[in-house]
DNA sequence: CTCAAACATGTCAACTAATACATGTTTATT
DNA sequence: AATAAACATGTATTAGTTGACATGTTTGAG
């Protein structure tokens, strides 16, 4: 679908940016919801520039470092607003290797799926705090202008949605522990 | 990582398989958490057949129609249960253009917004119904030693997650909501 | 008997993405 | 002055995935 383009239309939206600051930018503030490497980045960048949806001007940093710094020209602007006002449809289900695992958990000893849901269960907790954390940046909800106030709703998401995978593992553990009990009683 | 492959080991560790019956299994059981095309498929049985861990018997259909069914070997059982008894990583933040899209919707009216929103909790709240009603189909949890029981923790984990996305886009709806209702006050 | 749907197996081109390869500068610390 | 970390930009190779191309049989409904 190339959503790469305005995920890069949408930075350089807000603000000028070199190539190098997008793939910071794709490290963390968009890392919750899309990732990109420099390797994908810079191209797409080229292609961009190719088809008028992005200039640049090249600047140079101390004696002989050069760097691209690229804005948003009308019409990328034009291109973002037309996609950013579309419908999508819901994400594609993702590939989660965990519940490909548990669901052929059966064929292993009921201690071990139970140890594999454990495991699992401490790195979306640690997760969640990391993210919980993020939170505690906002002191309050910020105006629905500004872009924080999308940040913001975005944060909600990731911690909606591990929460979530939080409270799922616990009843998958409860019902294996449950029922492995009964197992022993017989 | 090729995790393909195990998907299809651990299908045919349950029951002797064509690509065909494997296509529709990717389709329908694994389609929570997995997704793969016949062109992916057939391809990757040849590669585990030529690893010895997969093996088949052509059968013929009708007058002339073959058909290869595929079994698991031994060896293919011993990868199989490593790969199921390994510790896996959390599943990496899966690409969501929708977020994507909020995240920069504070190009677009907030009316425009709202819409979006809604139109993504209606897609959601249609697909947990039809999870819900794949539920029903259990009357009582199955015991752990069965396959069943595997799937029914799987579904569990899926309604948790559409109903957590519902909760978070009902959060986001009422916040731009509210937010709107604020500023014609002034 | 006709026709559509389901059964059945494969390949190919294009795209997306990740990792490694490749190179060099600037800045801040020690 | 040395050095490590951050700045800065690219390419090449490989793996994974999708959609289209390609072909043909069998079964069940009307």
């Amino acid at each position: 679908m190339g959503v790469l383009r305005y995920a890069i239309l949408g930075l350089l939206n807000r603000q000028d940016m070199t190539g190098y600051d997008l793939t910071k930018e794709f490290q963390t503030s968009l890392s919750e919801f899309w990732s990109a490497k420099h390797s994908q980045i810079y191209p797409e960048l080229k292609t961009l520039a190719e088809n008028h949806l992005v200039e640049f001007k090249t600047e140079i940093t101390g004696n002989v470092l050069e760097k691209k710094l690229y804005s948003i020209t009308e019409f990328g602007k034009k291109e973002l607003l037309e996609w950013a006002e579309n419908y999508t449809k819901i994400p594609p289900l993702p590939k989660d290797e965990f519940k490909l695992q548990l669901f052929f958990s059966d064929c292993i000893p009921a201690q071990q799926r139970i140890q594999l849901l454990k495991n699992q269960l401490e790195q979306h907790q640690k997760w969640l705090e990391h993210l919980n954390h993020n939170l505690t940046k906002f002191d309050t909800v910020p105006p629905t202008k500004e872009s924080e106030f999308s940040d913001y709703l975005v944060l909600l998401g990731a911690i909606n949605r591990e929460e979530s995978s939080c409270n799922w593992l616990n009843t998958c553990i409860n019902l294996c522990k449950k029922r492995a009990a009964k197992k022993s009683d017989t």
